[in-house]
DNA sequence: GCTTGGGCAGCAGAAAATGCCAAAAATCAA
DNA sequence: TTGATTTTTGGCATTTTCTGCTGCCCAAGC
């Protein structure tokens, strides 16, 4: 995927499309100041070009009964490289898994998991995390509050 | 919003919908053992119940020159209260903060914050975190990598 | 019998895709 | 610098596909 260019409009499109991916194009047109196919144009390019990577729906945690966030810090055995390939193998295919970060620190990852409650939790370690061969200590925070949730990456740091 | 239950079809039709917001309806139903118009009552009514919070389009973080994401473990001063809202006030018209969360443990708060390099988290903090009034301790941690990230929920823990 | 949920059919409105033309911007050359 | 060519990008109009929506009826479960 070659680096995109991308100008004001572009960034306008998509500020527009990060808040309601289903925005009709004639409208995104309007907002940003262009005639529809030109700015269909542009959109396609965005998505080809992989900028815009999908679009998705998104849905209420505590709705579907997974109300609690639990931040895990894992660090592996001092052995990296093959652990570290297996490691990521291993949480790629837990599901409760949200989010899992590589990190610089004491820490060697750092994973979103959301579960329904502490039992879920506690089962999800037993069965799940500590049998990741490698996995030499795990530390678990629990968020009391999600206060703030963004998939809309900030774009005002180019332009505005 | 009332508690809606959700049988294996909503679950279904929710587990499409956040892979891909912008499936028809047709091909929803058709994916669920469904005719149209049962499938479509159904996701409106997922959409009206909140259970469905928004569609988005995501975009891809190095596209938009947005490649680093830190997480910032922040104490506030004992005097917990209106020190609480205050901050997440300050957090909230931070554009950079993805995410926030209020942590047991160690540190009060969590954040996930992406910038395009080490200058600009290095802006970031001076100019803006280390501003917020209550602030007492801030403890930055780099992502080497996002080895995953996902906005879809798991809905397997309650059927399959 | 009543309530809930699914199916069928048809409607209508919109939205996206095309093709063509015009204008502006960038490039290059003299 | 200037001018011309090339490339890029926007605009208009049309078409065609679809997608969502409505109403009604039927079946199953309570």
């Amino acid at each position: 995927m070659p680096k995109i260019k991308l100008d004001r409009i572009d960034r306008k499109i998509l500020a527009l499309l990060q808040q309601d991916g289903r925005m009709p194009n004639n409208e995104v047109a309007e907002r940003v100041g262009l005639s529809p196919s030109p700015c269909l144009r542009r959109v396609k390019a965005l998505e080809e070009s992989g900028v815009i990577t999908r679009h998705v729906a998104l849905v209420d945690p505590a709705a579907v009964d997974l109300p609690v966030n639990v931040f895990v810090s894992v660090s592996l055995e001092r052995q990296v490289e093959e652990r570290i390939d297996a490691f990521e193998a291993a949480v790629m295919a837990l599901p409760e898994v949200m989010e899992c970060y590589l990190m610089t620190g004491d820490a060697d990852y750092l994973l979103r998991v959301v579960v329904p409650d502490l039992a879920s939790y506690e089962r999800f370690l037993k069965e799940h995390l500590t049998r990741i061969s490698g996995v030499a200590n795990i530390r678990s925070s629990f968020a009391l509050k999600q206060v703030r949730y963004r998939t809309a990456l900030p774009l005002g740091h180019l332009v505005e």
